[in-house]
DNA sequence: TATGAATGAGTATTCATTCAT
DNA sequence: GATGAATGAATACTCATTCAT
């Protein structure tokens, strides 16, 4: 599913073991980051949560950013996973834009820790995976854009081309909004109400058929 | 303009002078955060780069987290102070709403890295700093519920009173998106193009009679 | 050929297994020692290096300290058994320390890294290990100790006595000397010039049948 | 006296403080070094025994690398300074010679820790400042080479031109041995004999006509 | 006998903050 | 008010050694 990802080298040689204690440290290490931020958190808290020792830790990872990207990364492989396993297709794309609209604010409505993580800590890794892990979030902004060119084509969409791109943006970053402005919005609105509404905003501007 | 500030205590008593050495504190420090983050800058850098010595920093502040502060409640205050200049009213509430995106979109364009930077270190502040920046940006979002009120007023804009508050949050997001989308959006969408359709998006889910 | 060695104890029982093991580990540490020094060493990369597994080096030594000691004995026995194959005598003594000299000084030259490496790292040899370094540098000085007396016996070298330990040291060190002032000496001077200006040096204090 | 002499950066900018503060450092360096060679010295090891926070000695340097070559630094000073004072002249250039091999070896004996440190740890220098030390070491060196010009313009002394260097490097060296092989020679010889001795192995090959 | 995953004590270095001048 | 020398707690990372398989 996902594109590409890039590999961090192990001095540990059995593949089994390094993806299990790696899951071990990525679950840790989210918790932390989340609770405490990157810079805050320790590597010896890392590997203390882990449950393993600080040399095993640094038998699994060689800097502290790899921990990040690991962590990034596998934010963003559940979305995709979730979405995988979620989004609904409909009959028409229009039907199948507003499933997935519902299931990707609901994925970030479950996530919303992680997205903020993302959002937050991201300029911590080095350029190269920086790289990565933009790519994936475009990934994620072109699963939209097909479904938005499924409607176009069949017709339950009236949307330029050119603002293909511009919408799948919209879609995502209102969906991240739900996460990231959390603090003032469920003040007032709950998680349904909202995708109904930004639903709406959406297709607005997409009225086919009329 | 700006409605409540946490007044950060400085050991020199002269306002004048305090109000001085923070500004060259604070421009120094916004470059630097900028380029490295608040967590890689050091507070040798921050002086060093003011002008003045690490003693005399810490004459002016009481921790490196202060100047954070200070940083992020310039960068709202200088977001209100533009929007003051700027801020055109139409006739209308819905034209000072289209002249209001437009003015506030390329305050954003141009304080980018300010956005950017307060979307990334917010959460280094002490939660009590954290409140008041919030309150700040949640100040700027009322801008637009109020506009947005006035339209509903004056029957140029038709909107359910509802959700008045959620549209004000799309608009201040989608402003904000330009900054921390410009990666993916830039290559497609010139600030204009980006500003018109936008404001389109909101627009159509308020059709007004006219 | 060897004096006294300590021995090394090993988990491994055959000795045969044990001979063969432990020159692929000299072998390694030798060329890793001389490239980056002893501390700056690691014992994965000595066992790498080796061939083998790092567990299972320590089958064969007890410490890190051990591999040295190894080397240095290594090579002081390299040096004892390339004097036994070269050394050739002469008819008098005096002819057979003129040999004697060119042949260590080539000796010398061919081992220039193992000198060096032996007067920079003997140093962090354990105490005990270290006289059996010790003993064995002498036993490389005793050497042309005899040769000496030899000649002193034949009458063909003029040397009191008292004198002999020291003119066997100044040959030694003389030696030595090419290696590890290489860096000065090299630019000056050929090996074949230098042994013949030295030995010059060291016959003209012993102006033997006058 | 000395020719160049690499300067490290502090970021204490008082020129007399510095002084003052890398003299104490240099003479706990020093001592540790002797007692248990570079590697196994620790900053904080070297910081306590300066009299100094860690903190503080991170001021004076900026690696541990630099407190080396301080201290290799000062000991060739310390030798050059020694020389100065006690190189004592004589009519000729044999007279100064024999003198200064006398003044040289004394100070070689006085200094054996110093020297052993130099040869053992040297290695242990980043390139460019290793490059230095060895200048240095040229330097005393080329001292020996301009007592043996005079004496050969004087007629004092009959030297080939060809092998004054080499000449000067085997009093170095043999100055040196009285300090690296001190364990074996001083059972021996004291060191009067020994310079005695040495002084005459020198001067044999230099037979002038008086 | 061979292996390599696990370990944690140990290391150089940084940096926010203080305080005497 | 201004300064910068002094500080030490904190941190990422290493590496010799062990031990279960």
């Amino acid at each position: 599913m996902s594109e590409k990802t890039k590999s961090i080298p192990s001095l540990v040689k059995d593949p089994e073991l390094v993806k299990v204690r790696r899951n071990q440290i990525i679950q840790a290490a989210m918790d932390l980051f989340v609770q405490k931020g990157f810079h805050k958190t320790t590597t010896r808290e890392i590997a203390r949560e882990s449950g393993i020792g600080i040399g095993t830790l640094y038998e699994y990872i060689q800097s502290k950013e790899d921990v990040l990207y690991l962590v990034c990364d596998h934010i963003h492989s559940e979305v995709e996973q979730k979405l995988d396993e979620e989004m609904t297709h409909g009959r028409t794309g229009r039907e199948t834009l507003v499933n997935s609209i519902g299931d990707f604010f609901r994925i970030m409505d479950q996530m919303q820790d992680s997205v903020l993580l993302i959002y937050q800590e991201m300029k911590s890794l080095p350029n190269e995976m920086l790289h990565y892990v933009l790519a994936k979030e475009e990934l994620i902004t072109s699963r939209f854009e097909r479904i938005l060119e499924r409607g176009i084509e069949d017709g339950s969409l009236s949307l330029q081309p050119g603002y293909v791109k511009l919408t799948a943006h919209n879609i995502v970053v209102l969906g991240e909004m739900w996460a990231f402005r959390r603090w003032a919005l469920s003040r007032h609105y709950s998680l349904e109400e909202y995708i109904s509404h930004q639903t709406a905003l959406v297709l607005h501007e997409m009225k086919s058929g009329r």
